[in-house]
DNA sequence: CGTGCGGTTGATCCGAGTCAAGCCAAGTGG
DNA sequence: CCACTTGGCTTGACTCGGATCAACCGCACG
């Protein structure tokens, strides 16, 4: 019921052999040879919600793609406080890539299936397939500006807005199901992880927005919609 | 007097003619035949302080190489806060590739010169020239593991954590004067955007960091670091 | 049944933003 | 040469938003 069944998409993913690298947006621009090569490389992982892919910090052995789930992607403070840096949907490359050591923690939030290469032979491989490069450069870019964005809302913009901007966010990128529920991928503490606040400040702020008519929440997993406009006005000013 | 003299930095670049992008970490992998063509695509273009090369929401039409001065990527909020997102020294690559709008605007800070491209030709030619597309790569993967550091001291760092923070990072990348004396790049309206903080609170916590005697700032665009261990254990917790 | 976990709610406190002066050095014009 | 302005910076007083601390709720699970 919560989420969108991820059994379901794991099961797809798996079922899945015509496309070495889950990203259809890498995949499409590989000739036939080197699509061979890189299934070649590839080795299938499943992680269940909760387990960790790659840590901050250590030595950068392996890159994949998300063929199904959600990852978080993390920074720790020394005193235990975490920071969300971005997310990674199913068709993101994750792990750190020309470089000796990851730079964030890897997290699945769902269960998950991952293509798994060697480092060292994906980068060899991206070295000689020039449309594997641009691929990975594009996504670098976009990834990039999302980022800048989130260093704006992180630094200027109040709680309310801070929270109004992740349900817009959240409302494009989801296609809500026939009652208009959209699914929160992620718990209040790594809500408050994502959005730089506490726990209580996310709850208090999804309930403010529920009185006040703008949203609903049906369950604490789910969110409609009620008044996209004023939501919106809400994250602006 | 303040900072390294721009104006002999700028000669130095404009006299320049055998590497037509500025950065090296490109220009050192391109073979010649590449150096002619990029070479006859470029145009130099100098700018002063306080010049904007690129806005925010315009047409990406140009992309550039810095050649010589400091730029900062800024994000501006409807209510006309600004929020700086990363800093472009000379060697780094500008404007927004591969997409249609501009991300973020780029200012100089300092007078600066820039090796200009034509975006559309730009692009074609790093689709004919994996040893260029794969130097932007690197770059934009370095950019952004900065960007993720930076999200997390946005969100989770107190003030006096990231004023340490930056002055450790401004005084490992600066090579101190004979008196031991830093050049800090920025005013202090600027370092607020930068650590997402009020102009007023970077002045106080730099004159509570003179009073414990942890720098010293012989005039406001200087810095002595007198006790760099100290710092970072106040930019640590 | 307890027990633990995720979430909510209330009370309190403090850090940093805001507002308002004031300082100082560099123009600028009479 | 001096009065006046201007812009970047500092300092102080006050306010308030969101963190923290502490209960408490409801549900799943052993």
């Amino acid at each position: 019921m919560q989420l969108q069944s991820p059994r379901d998409d794991m099961d797809a993913a798996m079922s899945c052999n015509t496309c070495p690298v889950a990203d259809p947006a890498i995949c499409a621009h590989l000739p036939p040879s080197q699509r061979i090569a890189l299934a070649a490389l590839r080795r299938t992982e499943t992680l269940r919600a909760g387990e960790t892919f790659a840590w901050e910090g250590a030595d950068s052995v392996v890159v994949a793609t998300i063929r199904a789930g959600v990852f978080k992607r993390s920074l720790m403070l020394a005193d235990g406080r975490e920071q969300l840096v971005g997310l990674a949907f199913p068709g993101d490359m994750v792990g750190r890539l020309f470089g000796p050591v990851c730079d964030h923690s890897l997290t699945a939030i769902t269960d998950a299936v991952l293509c798994v290469f060697p480092r060292a032979a994906f980068e060899r491989l991206a070295g000689t397939t020039p449309e594997l490069e641009h691929a990975l450069l594009v996504q670098a870019l976009a990834d990039l500006s999302r980022a800048q964005r989130q260093m704006l809302m992180l630094a200027r913009l109040s709680a309310p807005q801070r929270v109004a901007t992740f349900l817009l966010e959240l409302a494009e990128r989801s296609r809500p199901d026939a009652a208009g529920r959209i699914a929160i991928p992620l718990s209040r503490q790594q809500l408050g992880d994502l959005l730089g606040l506490s726990i209580e400040t996310v709850s208090r702020k999804l309930r403010d927005f529920e009185r006040s008519g703008h949203i609903a929440l049906p369950d604490y997993r789910s969110l409609v919609v009620r008044d996209g406009p004023g939501l919106a006005a809400l994250a602006a000013a």
